[in-house]
DNA sequence: TTGACATATTCCCATTCTAGAATATGATAA
DNA sequence: TTATCATATTCTAGAATGGGAATATGTCAA
């Protein structure tokens, strides 16, 4: 039977350590040519290119022409799902609440 | 030229959709057996022990023998790195922190 | 011990992934 | 047009992945 999640899903886009490279670079907002991401990342052009279509498949980010180069943009709204889905272990490394739930059930069962 | 980041990557290990079941079912904090978590995702029990193995090898949970049934636990801590790296993008998807940042740019330069 | 139960591991297969090199496409400038 | 720059696409190879079936390992109960 074939694979789950295609590249097309956010959670997989994002578990290639490039990629994440690429995005990171992406997160001032402003948007870059590959050209500039293949300087800053030293990576090979083919393979930024590779990423940025993985990545706008995905939706994380967008493409605009302007003259004979690419500019692609983040859309970090698109990884807001990820970050929903840590949000609802959060409770597990923050000590406070931790300390507090844990009087909390001491005083549930006495 | 071989991958980039093994299966020991969080990152990777949270790619998985039902890896990302398993997890949810953990979420509560309670210790479940391989068995429980079969009958729960109704999924082949080697495949349950498999990603389990993954999930283990990178950290996000830990085992426990208790009889012959091993209780495996949710090691919430782990996936403190996937939040926050998606907390730096969080501004993004928050409407109110965007106009903030808008009228202190436009007063930055008048 | 022996048999049943719980879980892990192995083997095989098909798919997917990424890197790398080469090449194609598209757009501008001369 | 033609040459050049910027980027995308194609092709190939090697590795990793996940599924399924079968099997091994380990543990308790009779």
């Amino acid at each position: 039977m074939p694979r789950a999640a295609a590249a097309s899903d956010v959670f997989s886009a994002i578990a290639e350590p490039r990629r994440r490279e690429i995005i990171t670079v992406l997160r001032g907002g402003r948007a870059h040519a590959v050209g500039e991401l293949v300087r800053i990342l030293r990576m090979p052009q083919p393979a930024v290119s590779k990423h940025l279509g993985v990545l706008h498949r995905a939706g994380i980010v967008s493409v605009r022409r302007h003259g004979r180069r690419r500019l692609y943009r983040l859309n970090a709204r698109e990884l807001k799902p990820v970050h929903d889905w840590t949000q609802s272990f959060e409770r597990y490394w923050t000590f406070q609440l931790d300390r507090i739930k844990e009087r909390a059930e001491r005083r549930t069962r006495p």
